[in-house]
RNA sequence: GUGUCCAUAGCUCAGCUGGAUAGAGCAACGGCCUUCUAAGCCGUGGGUCGGGGGUUCGAAUCCCUUUGGGCACACCA
């Protein structure tokens, strides 16, 4: 279906050219003025210069040939040259109730589908997920679940981070522990165990611990500088004979991924997040030969101090760009590389159309490089999209770096759990005495509360600005939040159980039927809502802006809450009136229910 | 230093393909539970949209400039 916006426009451009003007002058927009009217358009101002008129006399005569339109209820000049517009409410109705006979509301699959992968998540493998793997994970899901509700097919690929340092830092750290381990013995030919040499908690501080010793302050003692140097060398060269083969160390990765894995898998399954592949850095590690040979071949890559690279400045850069970097000086795989060779995966298994990738912005310069290499060495086709999508960084209360209270890495299921907890409390604390919650279902909507407070909480907020995450601010759930919304869904909830039991039979499926032509503003208002709701979905998907959703589900969530005030849906005597206003809540929950898939999170039946 | 992003109410943020009185939430203050969930609704106060120029009938929005921040600038990812 076409917007509804669009199909004002049409209206209204047709409008202008019967009058005499150009038909595009007809956009219509939502009215900024909303004491006013419902819709506007400015078009008479902007072709006032074009032809020569004053811009009411153009809005005048547009206003006179909409006189007996069936569109608009009333249109209005007013001076300077605004049309002030309201819409017809049968007409209004009409549009939302075909909305709700159609599939997805109406959103239509594009002509051509494009094929899209997502690169999001991109958690290091043996260490465990903290806060700074929130924003990927949220908002890759989410413009992943846009793309896919648009009609494109995507793919999400979670990247995992698994061929780097961190793996050379746990292999030195274990040596020193456990230096008889067979793993370190290069003459050692036999099986390794199945068993690995640690559990997921060992593992967990045997990174971190190994991290601080690899590095040291500008004011440490000169031993400890020089330790901390030479330790560095070690995994460096660890990382580098993984990477090249030697079997001890493969072994011990695969220990590492087997330990490590599981846990990343639930963690992310807990937040309702679903990658498609779990590809990993160390899965293109074969293709990387051959890539490098090949653009040794077309005479593109080339040694430069000591490190090959190839050279991916244009003429019009502002500034200086580094080349970029295919292998380290010490002949080791970089994240350039296995980058490019991911690229090159890709593009060979999957051929899309685009490649999103939804990263931290500090790596913007990174994925230039990158992106160009792979351009200027004929990795993807010239017509495949590499797009960089940049989250700004999740700050704590007071601007700076998210902590814990004693200075560490908060874990995410920390996280979690408090905020989880903090929503029980609150669960308790207000529920019903009547009809008292199981403690299984004060947990359950607990979680489901929790995870929506999280997500909504940072997706609302634009992705590419840094922002503050506030755990009060969220677990508040007053406002402009994830709970306020499930707690006006879960009102609607129980007024439609309410009525089936009163009515004696379950509600028709059919959506369309019941719904009702708006009474009063309130309505009015709800059925605007709706019919908005292909434009966002357009404009989220274009713009990679799940907060757009947010802004919607708000903005309806609030306008439903304006109307329960108002009227009292059980207790209406008129039958036929109270079926139209049920018909409407089911119609904007239903809306409802789909926003939140988007945004990754769910509702409960009751709060 | 170079590049880049940002600057809107006390705080946290929308609005930015230019339009009429710049919007929310929190915080403050005042109302509303005998009636569908008060995690709610209604209202009040609070802003030279960092400063200065320009383009335009019209600028928070576009351009220039300036100040103040964040971030990045090849062998960690």
């Amino acid at each position: 279906m076409k917007q509804f916006l669009d199909q004002l426009s049409e209206e209204m451009g047709a409008a202008f050219e019967k009058a005499g003007f150009d038909a595009a002058l007809g956009r219509v927009g939502i009215s900024n003025r909303p004491d006013l009217c419902e819709y506007q358009c400015n078009g008479a101002m902007a072709g006032a210069k074009k032809y020569g008129k004053k811009p009411i006399d153009i809005a005048n005569a547009v206003a006179e040939e909409l006189k007996a339109s069936g569109t608009f209820s009333s249109v209005e000049a007013v001076m300077p040259g605004f049309l002030n517009l309201n819409v017809n409410e049968e007409y209004l109705a009409a549009y939302v109730r075909e909305m709700l006979a159609s599939d997805k509301f109406g959103v239509e699959a594009p002509e051509k589908p494009l094929k899209i992968v997502i690169d999001y998540g991109g958690p290091n493998v043996a260490k465990p997920l903290h806060v700074g793997h929130l924003r990927p994970a949220v908002i890759g899901e989410s413009i992943k679940r846009i793309a896919r509700f648009a009609g494109h097919d995507v793919t999400g690929d979670v990247h995992l981070g698994d061929w780097g340092l961190q793996m050379g830092l746990v292999i030195v750290e274990l040596g020193e522990r456990q230096p008889d381990l067979p793993y370190f013995d290069e003459a050692y030919e036999g099986e390794y165990p199945e068993e690995p040499p640690f559990s997921l908690k060992e593992l967990e501080e045997i990174y971190p611990t190994a991290s601080a010793k690899s590095k040291s302050k500008e004011d440490d003692p000169e031993e400890v500088k020089q330790a901390a140097k030479e330790y560095h060398a070690r995994a460096l060269q660890a990382t580098r004979e993984m990477q090249q083969g030697r079997r001890g160390y493969r072994a011990l990765w695969k220990h590492i991924m087997a330990v490590s894995l599981p846990d990343l898998k639930e963690n992310y399954r807990k937040m309702d997040i679903e990658f498609d592949l779990w590809m990993g850095e160390s899965d293109v590690n074969d293709l990387i030969p051959a890539m490098v040979d090949d653009m040794k071949a077309k005479g593109l890559a080339h040694i430069s101090e000591g490190a090959l690279v190839v050279d991916v400045k244009e003429e019009s850069d502002k500034k200086e760009l580094p080349p970029c970097m295919i292998l380290k000086s010490d002949g080791a795989a970089n994240y350039e590389t296995t980058d490019l060779a991911t690229i090159l995966w890709r593009e060979k298994e999957l051929k899309p159309d685009k490649i999103l990738y939804v990263v931290d912005k500090r790596q913007e310069l990174h994925f230039v490089q990158v992106f160009r290499c792979a351009r200027k060495c004929g990795l993807v086709r010239e017509e495949t999209g590499l797009e960089f999508i940049g989250f700004g960084t999740m700050n704590g209360p007071g601007g700076k770096p998210f902590k814990t209270r004693d200075g560490g890495v908060l874990q995410l299921k920390a996280l979690l759990d408090e905020i989880a907890e903090k929503m029980h409390t609150k669960i308790r604390e207000t529920e019903n005495a009547d009809a008292p919650m199981s403690e299984e279902e004060a947990w359950q909507t607990a979680r489901i509360t929790a995870l929506a407070a999280l997500k909504y909480g940072d997706l609302s907020n634009q992705a590419a600005k840094d922002y503050i995450f506030d755990v009060e601010r969220f677990t508040a759930s007053e406002g402009d939040t994830g709970p306020y919304l499930l707690y006006t869904m879960a009102r609607i909830k129980s007024i439609l159980r309410k009525y089936e039991e009163k009515a004696g039979a379950s509600l028709p499926a059919e959506l369309a039927a019941s719904f009702p032509i708006p009474e009063g503003k309130a309505m009015k208002a709800l059925c605007q809502d709706i019919s908005g709701f292909i434009r966002m979905i357009d404009e989220a998907f274009a713009e990679r802006a799940p907060h757009k959703v947010c802004a919607y589900l708000y903005q309806m969530a609030n306008d439903l809450n304006s109307f329960y005030h108002e009227t009292k849906i059980l207790a209406e005597p008129d039958e036929k009136k109270q079926a139209g206003y049920i018909g409407l809540i089911r119609a904007v929950l239903a809306v409802m229910e789909e926003c939140i898939g988007l945004l990754g999170f769910s509702a409960p039946e009751r709060m």
